[in-house]
DNA sequence: CGGCAGTTTGAGGTACGTCAAGAATAGTGG
DNA sequence: CCACTATTCTTGACGTACCTCAAACTGCCG
């Protein structure tokens, strides 16, 4: 079933093979997958798409970091997910065929997968397992949000921040010594969005973190003791 | 292919069969449809399954009002989402096969359908159309959550509170006269909840609310203007 | 050198949380 | 029908956190 064409998959030397949603599928299907295949990369800053874009197909992050923001009509933004590697952006929009609610954005240079959309559709509707697959990705966003929600009216925006700069820390940080240092890969403004408070806020909170005397900040720097990093302080 | 046997659908005579997510299934599939259903009556407070139990299927909600509500730790809890007629509960522990993360209570006299997890799941790998239904749910609720993240960080308490109470008022109003009035589905601790507040702050809001003059309460009945009910007070 | 966007700091007002007490409501048993 | 109790809801007082406006400061790039 997943026979000789799998050699021909154009993600068998991904690093996520394994866990693609385009992995599980025939061999028919893998010579529309190549036709609808390719890749971009992405400049720090640089948009994949824009709000309001019509749905071009499934995006997977294969390298960088994606940022998913809504503008809002008044000119403000909320930052709504970060994407890293293995990651498929671009399904709510291709899932209920409408136009994208979010720009992406790389917050680092990228490389990204696409499949065009009439392609990706022809092979979700022949092969199931790539629509569960998929389904599975929802109920992952499902969790990540529902996470969100809780924690913004269970936690103060100072403790989200911890939280959100341990888990920047566990993907982007370097051990020096007895510490762990990162560059971070967002503004201050970023930030702010992220968390939902005002970006003197943001700095504000900053502040009162780095004199708690855990986080050390300099600019885009965070520093933090090595043995910080794995006790998800559950303080305050 | 949707033959015969569609007769003996079991959601046939529902108000909401054209969109169920049971109603794409091959004339064998209505067989197991019809093994694994069943139906059964909640009063009000009563619960349809509790936070850690594992999953037991697709709950369908057939009348009534579900509140889907996660419990926390420190004995506080929140509101998730409010479930009326024709929606689908349990599909987030069911497609990701693990235990329910949220307790379902009837806030009002409800009646649910179910199908049996065993079932369910033999019905959806052989219809790939019912994976497509259940993906579009999943969406939907994406956007839902998406919404009250924006909305938590865009807007006031009170207005969230204003806009809250305005989609109750279509859903559970009636008109009387020059005026729209209902009885709350939800105490002021499970409104509280919904939007991520004190109870007391609740009680607060209702007040300030009441004094700006649109809406007038009195213990759960709530009346506005009913020209007010379709224009969604865009209002701070 | 001079913008310019990102960031920080300050001052003042508003809204929310917390603790504590009081009022209203519903439910119970005599 | 009336106590009596238990919830639920409201009110007050006070501290903290956040927002807003305004101004100063920091690179950074032309």
């Amino acid at each position: 079933m997943l026979g000789a064409q799998n050699s021909n998959h154009p993600c068998r030397n991904c690093a996520f093979y394994e866990g693609s949603v385009w992995q599980p599928v025939d061999t028919r299907s893998v010579l529309v997958l190549t036709r609808g295949f390719s890749r971009q990369a992405l400049d720090e800053g640089q948009t994949l798409f824009n709000q309001g874009d019509k749905n071009q197909g499934l995006f997977c992050v294969s390298k960088g970091l994606i940022a998913l923001r809504t503008l809002h009509p008044d000119g403000t933004s909320t930052l709504m997910r970060l994407a890293y590697p293995g990651e498929i952006i671009g399904f709510r929009s291709f899932l209920g065929d409408r136009e994208h609610r979010t720009e992406a954005r790389a917050l680092l240079p990228s490389r990204i997968c696409s499949v065009e959309q009439r392609d990706a559709d022809r092979i979700v509707r022949g092969n199931p397992a790539v629509l569960e697959k998929l389904a599975s990705r929802c109920v992952f966003e499902i969790d990540r949000n529902r996470e969100r929600i809780i924690a913004s009216s269970t936690k103060s925006n100072k403790q989200r921040l911890a939280d959100l700069l341990l888990r920047l820390m566990e993907e982007h940080g370097d051990r020096a010594g007895d510490h762990v240092s990162m560059q971070l890969p967002l503004s201050r403004m970023d930030l702010a969005d992220l968390i939902g408070v005002q970006p003197e806020t943001m700095s504000r909170l900053v502040r009162r973190l780095e004199s708690d005397g855990f986080f050390h900040f300099s600019g885009r720097e965070v520093q933090i003791p090595a043995t910080g990093l794995h006790k998800m302080a559950a303080n305050q």
